[in-house]
DNA sequence: CAGTGGTCTAGACCACGCA
DNA sequence: GCGTGGTCTAGACCACTGG
């Protein structure tokens, strides 16, 4: 194991078994590297992967200390439904329903099928001023979120995730009664300061579920 | 601007704008310390930067590679509950409902309200094998999960999120009709390979909804 | 002021994996 | 073999900030 591993795997065992506890100092870069027998540099990355993972603060002049315990935050799978569906074994299918032009956005609407059930009913806008090519694309048999992937990145987003009844119209759209209660997704993009698109999914809650994990302690 | 986030704003201004295309090799660290007149050391901080960011593929012999673009992660803030509801300008309550000790679990039901709303219900399964103190615990005034986060920290976590309609008692509980959407949030916690904790969280869809950020590069 | 973390250097050796 | 990234060293200077 490197010394950068194990400098870390020290500290965090003592965060985890309780010797360490929140608020309390650590040992300066300099006395660790001591104590370990290595350079100051390896254990400056060791504690900057520690800081990252949310495991340790750092003050300058103060020192490092231990971070109060959080569960506030995980890392978020949000899915490719046409990866997902295939990992599913189910064919996946995109059904463009409207598309309209409307000043300087693009309107799509369409549904994601999985075989022959609707999963997802979506709702986009495109910035055409940000993606002027996407005023060409009729969006018919390619789901607009798989083109914007493939021809723009996008620097930032921001996603909502909720819980609602179905409107008449979407519980049309998906074949479920009215009020059937739907996981809501509403995605924003930027790229730099500049929308990109936004959209919101309307997925039928006894289909679809999303899932996040936390890991601590990446490299 | 420290040698490191401009070789980083550098690379990356070349992704995002397309000089740079998924799949396409980058320079050798040798030669990114020759073309930005710093020490290979410094270049490998920027790149491991970018891989943890995930818009850099790296192999040896290889070389370092620009990633396929992907949206399939996003940071997910899981709220405190207590400290959502206060910066919402309500009072925040845990209301006990039950508690029993059934072989190795201690089964925790109770109710998080809003004000004088019920906003969450909660039902937690605790091991007290891992956590024996929690026996000891009534939590009748402290939530389970706030207990938990002071008590034990753990390493671990897997959160699903979905949608469903009220089953009658959850109804009844929150106080809302049969069949009203809620969101669902059930976590399983570890701590390294011994279970903590699951919970299960029924949300009023209409008073609740979670957000997730994605943002690129962190240093 | 003095000690901390933040950044950087100019080397080095190694493990891996493609040719 | 040999170029790549992975890791490390033993220094250095700086910026920030707590005492």
């Amino acid at each position: 194991m490197s010394f950068d591993a194990r400098i870390r795997a020290a500290i965090e065992g003592d965060i985890r078994s309780g010797t360490l506890r929140p608020g309390n100092r650590l040992l300066s870069e300099h006395e660790l590297a001591a104590l370990h027998g290595c350079s100051r540099a390896t254990v400056s990355k060791a504690m900057g992967a520690l800081h990252r993972a949310g495991l340790i603060e750092r003050r300058r002049k103060a020192g490092s200390f231990v971070a109060d315990q959080h569960v506030h935050s995980a890392v978020l799978e949000v899915p490719d439904l046409a990866a997902l569906i295939a990992a599913r074994g189910h064919v996946y299918r995109w059904q463009l329903l409207s598309r309209r032009l409307s000043g300087s956005a693009l309107h799509v609407e369409g549904l994601h099928h999985e075989g022959d059930t609707a999963l997802a009913l979506e709702t986009r806008s495109i910035a055409i001023d940000t993606v002027p090519q996407a005023a060409q694309e009729s969006f018919d048999t390619i789901a607009p979120g798989t083109w914007l992937l493939a021809h723009i990145p996008w620097t930032s987003a921001r996603h909502r995730i909720r819980a609602a009844g179905a409107s008449a119209a979407e519980a049309r759209a998906l074949g479920v009664a009215e009020n059937t209660a739907c996981l809501i997704l509403e995605r924003s993009t930027w790229r730099g300061d500049a929308a990109v698109t936004t959209v919101r999914q309307v997925f039928r809650g006894d289909m679809f579920d999303m899932v996040a994990h936390f890991e601590p302690s990446r490299t």
